[in-house]
DNA sequence: ATATTATGCATAGTTTACTATACTTTTCCT
DNA sequence: AGGAAAAGTATAGTAAACTATGCATAATAT
């Protein structure tokens, strides 16, 4: 039971933002976007949050369980 | 900018299950669940959904952004 | 081809989520 | 009123999120 995550593809669609210009807009560095993209961080629900909200969606179409 | 949560009313609606009963249901301990209904931890995203799963919402509506 | 920008990756440090335990206080049931 | 269950609170420890920095590699443009 781990986190998965569309966010590669969510920021090709979003004007092929990078992972430096997500972190500015949500307030965290390049190294966190990095490594949530990764699946290396599982990040804090309030992170997960803006980071939803800046692409306008639900966190459920951002981040999702993954059963294994 | 910080977390809310509906996690007291939540468990009120649900039976009036106790914080011991949710955090068996999402793997956690009771402390953790005490500590997130009062506003003390910001919770993993993982945590956030299984909790939300639990209670069959969606997160947003379990967790919410309270701009301050 | 070379400069530039984006991404990957490593180390190390700080902060905070989460655990374990234990004690007190409140709530609720009979 | 008395007892049990639930919730609040405290301390201390571990694990992981997040920062800072720096360098290597990949992609893009001129």
């Amino acid at each position: 039971m781990e986190l998965g995550n569309n966010l590669k593809k969510l920021r090709f669609d979003h004007d092929n933002i990078s992972q430096q210009a997500l972190a500015n807009a949500v307030g965290v560095t390049r190294l966190t976007i990095h490594s949530i993209e990764n699946g290396k961080f599982n990040p804090s629900t309030l992170l997960a949050l803006k980071i939803s909200r800046f692409f306008g969606l639900s966190l459920e179409e951002v981040f999702f369980i993954v059963d294994d």
